[in-house]
RNA sequence: UGCCCGAUGGUGUAAUGGUAGCACAACUGACUCUGGAUCAGUCAGUCUAGGUUCGAGUCCUAGUCGGGCAACCA
């Protein structure tokens, strides 16, 4: 699992080295720290490679925490998600699963000690006006009337704050640092606000919740963090991350690290879209195959080791930048080359008759389960006189560099015989091939022909007396474009949608395949990598998702 | 009209003052009972201008471009 991924080398791994080198650190902590108001994506699971990634590379130790400060946004179902996630990822926290909540208690008593130091104070200005006063980037900000309320009068408010007096909004505690300083977060920042709000673990225990900078280097800090890695529009909290630490009387100081989130073409990342993706039931749910949450990366049959590997490939940098989606395909193509059982599957029947071959007559033919894998073995595959084909792999007018069925070409039927093209029918309504016709060479049982004479193209096939109607599910990228989020004035991501993004078809597959497992991937052959759907699949009954399709070099420059 | 961060092939990244390398993508060929895989190859890059240095992708200065920051969100 995740401790033989191999170690990655990149600017945190080597100030980490360097630490521990230096020793500054005996031994490092990381951590990852969720807020429980969503769905894990793929770019959380970057975070996760990267905290318990070094972690392990470092023998050192990552913790679990939930940032569970603002109970109006927070939920159980994300905190059993996430930690479903994290797990399936590969990922073991032992013993080490923490929330931010558990520490309310400490972080309060810190904030009296700030407000001791005179280095915090009570605030009455309204949100608008504390808007206000704060200014903007270009203009500095002025201080609050109440700036100067004496010590005691702010252990009191803070205190009664605590104690429920006031309705939210009322009060705010803030530190107090700089107004003029041209960090906006510098600017006196609220620390503690009241909210008469039931928090999903601690209750109706609290009414005032501490804000994420002053909590989180707070977390940190009692844990004993030595790495606090956070992505990059947390750079500029630095100073206050520091500032913060080194008024209190703190454990440690732990050292906050920034590094560029993952932007992936083709899709969204925000949780704010992937909410309104589910709560407009644009996608079917938060596992939705189609989805970048990691339950719906699972769903559509990725694996774990395919995230982590994409995770490494991806580097860790601090520029922003956008990852193609063809990098992820890859990963899970190249790992499940060398471990899906095969399988012959047509997506878009049509019938082929082998017009010599005896009708009434089934044979059982061998076909290999795995090519790349010589323990996997063979199956026996039955064949008939007729056949299902894809309507794909028959031209009646093809190109001469078109490999497959053609009046008068031979090809290969995959595990069975060689073919040889004697025409079509169609239906004479439509104009649609309705069959395709063509005579078997008895001598080429197996796919050779004793004579040693080649054919360009094998195609596969099912028979049509023995085979299985399978429900099948395409599924292809949410949008059709790189940048959702880039929309022109007045539009919207959704309008880049993919209309195609799943289609649904029942497919002529193997009979064995009705015994797949939920869970079972496999290649069907010229096709693409499918799962049996985890949720939908009966006993006897699967759905199958397209994980990705196999790269087409035909196809493509063919259009 | 502020502050912070960043800039290397189409994309993602490496090179820590000394031969610009790897991966993905694309393309060509070989091979192939998957037009898959595999193998070989091709394409293609240091934002600009100065400076320091024997030598700069790397250090300095200025500029350009891109991103972030103005929730009582995280």
């Amino acid at each position: 699992m995740a401790e033989h991924d191999e170690p990655v080398s990149h600017f945190i791994a080597d100030m980490i080295e360097k630490d521990l080198a230096d020793g500054r650190h005996q031994q490092i902590m990381t951590r990852f720290p969720p807020e429980p108001n969503g769905y894990l994506h793929i770019g959380h699971a970057k975070s996760i490679c990267l905290n318990f990634g070094l972690a392990e590379q470092f023998s050192g130790i990552c913790n679990l925490r939930f940032d569970d400060t603002n109970p109006t946004a927070e939920e159980v179902e994300y905190v059993d998600s996430i930690k479903a996630d994290v797990r399936w990822l590969g990922f073991d926290w032992e013993d080490r699963l923490y929330f931010a909540s558990d520490y309310f208690e400490q972080m309060y008593q810190y904030a009296e000690e700030l407000i001791s130091a005179g280095k915090a104070y009570v605030c009455t200005l309204s949100p608008e006006e504390f808007k206000e006063y704060r200014g903007v980037p270009t203009r500095p900000g002025k201080p609050s009337p109440w700036r100067d309320r004496p010590v005691e009068e702010n252990l009191d408010l803070f205190r009664r704050m605590r104690a429920g007096e006031f309705a939210d909004g009322a009060y705010v505690l803030r530190a107090k640092i700089d107004m003029i300083s041209p960090n906006l977060h510098m600017r006196d920042p609220a620390i503690y606000r009241i909210k008469h709000a039931h928090h999903h673990r601690t209750g109706d225990a609290w009414c005032v919740y501490p804000m994420y900078d002053f909590a989180h280097g707070l977390e940190d800090a009692i844990e004993g963090v030595t790495h606090s890695i956070c992505t990059l529009e947390f750079e500029v909290h630095r100073p206050l991350y520091d500032w913060l630490l080194d008024q209190l009387s703190v454990p440690c100081h732990p050292q906050q690290i920034e590094f560029a989130r993952l932007n992936l073409s083709y899709t969204v990342m925000s949780k704010r879209k992937l909410l309104e993706l589910v709560r407009d039931k644009v996608v079917w749910g938060w596992d939705d195959p189609r989805m970048p949450t990691v339950c719906g990366l699972r769903r559509r049959g990725y694996t774990p080791a395919s995230i982590r590997a994409f995770c490494r490939k991806i580097g860790v940098t601090k520029m922003g930048s956008l990852t193609d989606i063809a990098l992820l395909e890859h990963c899970i193509r190249d790992e499940l080359n060398a471990s899906a059982a095969r399988a012959m599957v047509v997506l878009d029947p049509v019938k082929l008759i082998i017009e010599n071959y005896p009708e009434n007559q089934i044979e059982y033919l061998d076909g290999v389960n795995n090519p790349e894998d010589a323990e996997a073995g063979t199956r026996p595959v039955a064949f008939s006189r007729e056949l299902y084909i894809e309507r794909e792999d028959f031209m009646e007018d093809a190109p001469k560099k078109f490999f497959r069925l053609k009046p008068g070409q031979e090809v290969r039927l995959r595990y069975g015989y060689l073919v040889t093209c004697t025409g079509c029918e169609k239906d004479p309504e439509t104009g649609e091939v309705s069959a395709v016709t063509c005579i078997y060479d008895p001598e080429t049982r197996g796919g050779n022909a004793p004579d040693g004479r080649r054919v360009k193209g094998t195609i596969h096939w099912v028979s049509k007396q023995a085979c299985a109607d399978l429900p099948v599910r395409l599924f292809d990228r949410l949008f059709n474009v790189e940048l959702p989020d880039d929309v022109p004035a007045g539009g919207h991501f959704r309008d880049h949608l993919n209309p195609d993004s799943c289609k649904e078809i029942v497919a002529k597959g193997e009979v064995m395949l009705l015994e797949a497992q939920p869970g079972a991937r496999y290649q069907f052959e010229r096709n693409g990598y499918f799962i049996a759907d985890a949720k939908d699949s009966q006993l006897g009954k699967p759905v199958f998702n397209r994980i990705v399709a196999l790269k087409d070099s035909w196809g493509k420059k063919h259009k």
